[in-house]
DNA sequence: AAAGGATACAACCGCGAAGAT
DNA sequence: GATCTTCGCGGTTGTATCCTT
């Protein structure tokens, strides 16, 4: 029978998105919230398929996400929180706020394994290398022995002999076991262990103060305050928090010297009549896209 | 200045899990 | 319980950018 595609992969469009794009899939999460992803892009008016437009929102477009590089404080959690679950990216995930499984992953692959590795680390174990290095040739050449004698068995007895792999691999599968039950105990410890700095990568991501931009909105779809919002996990969205998020969700720290769509420079967005999504500030840009009405719009600047 | 290699990261792909029918 | 649909995850790839020669 096999799978059915994700969609109808034919006239759909591949490859990085285009700020228009961009703007039609947030204007219809934004409008509608994240409703079923299949339907989606149909309802949006976007030639790509549920799964790209799913990951573009959870990976890049979401309003809670932080910019920028990981902190020292975020990479320790990383590593921490990699030695327990391994490459459970999005386990990881829930403990970073504002971060995606996909940015951790790719920071672990370019940076982490580096690092961890110069330090003498083994990245996969977190044990010193060369101790991983004599364990790694110990397991193949048991692995072989095993093998040999296997075939041996095999060839000489009806009986087969179980004894040894069986036994190898109930130790294997109970410890398997064991860490699955033991991951939901886990992330509750953790979390009890590991408190979020609030110091957050102050550093690498600006946080920008709309007026200190000289920037006022005077819209009021902008919630007055943070306080209500939690900072918990940022990987499950449901269709209702999405739907309501706007009231309570924290604007996001942008990163303004990685603009994606071409320069800020304020008389190129002026000349162009379209602000995309980083271009000023996060207030005066979701305010545009929630009144879906540039034109209409009530910014002013100082 | 140009070419080639290395790096970083956004996006894609395939698979499995979970929920719906 | 079987089948189908949708979603989310993790591994991998493609490509833009940076660096070195």
């Amino acid at each position: 029978m096999g799978r059915q595609p994700c969609c109808d992969k034919v006239g759909l469009k591949k490859g990085p998105w285009t700020a228009e794009e961009d703007r039609k899939l947030i204007n219809f999460i934004l409008a509608n919230g994240q409703c079923c992803w299949r339907a989606l892009p149909k309802l949006a008016g976007l030639l790509r398929c549920g799964k790209s437009c799913r990951l573009r929102w959870t990976n890049y477009l979401r309003p809670d996400l932080k910019r920028g590089l990981l902190s020292e404080y975020e990479e320790k959690m990383v590593i921490d929180l990699h030695a327990q679950l391994g490459n459970r990216w999005s386990k990881i995930a829930s403990h970073l706020p504002g971060r995606t499984d996909n940015e951790i992953k790719n920071h672990w692959n370019t940076h982490i394994k580096k690092k961890l590795k110069k330090m003498g680390i083994d990245p996969v174990t977190h044990k010193p290398l060369s101790t991983v290095e004599d364990q790694k040739k110990q397991e193949q050449e048991q692995e072989k022995t095993t093998k040999d004698q296997n075939l041996e068995s095999q060839m000489t007895a009806r009986e087969p002999s179980y004894c040894l792999n069986n036994s190898n691999n109930l130790t294997e599968t109970t410890t398997e076991i064991q860490t699955a039950k033991q991951d939901d105990l886990l992330n509750d410890q953790f979390v009890m262990n590991v408190t979020i700095d609030p110091g957050f990568c102050v550093e690498e991501v600006l946080l920008v103060d709309p007026e200190g931009l000289g920037l006022v909105c005077s819209n009021s779809a902008v919630p007055s305050s943070s306080s209500s919002s939690s900072s918990s996990s940022t990987t499950s969205n449901s269709s209702q928090e999405s739907s309501c998020f706007l009231k309570d969700f924290q604007f996001p720290d942008f990163d303004w010297s990685a603009s994606d769509y071409g320069n800020n420079d304020m008389d190129n967005i002026m000349d162009n009549g379209m602000m995309s999504l980083w271009d000023v500030d996060a207030f005066s840009s979701w305010d545009l896209l929630v009144n879906d009405d540039i034109s209409q719009s009530s910014c002013t600047f100082w």
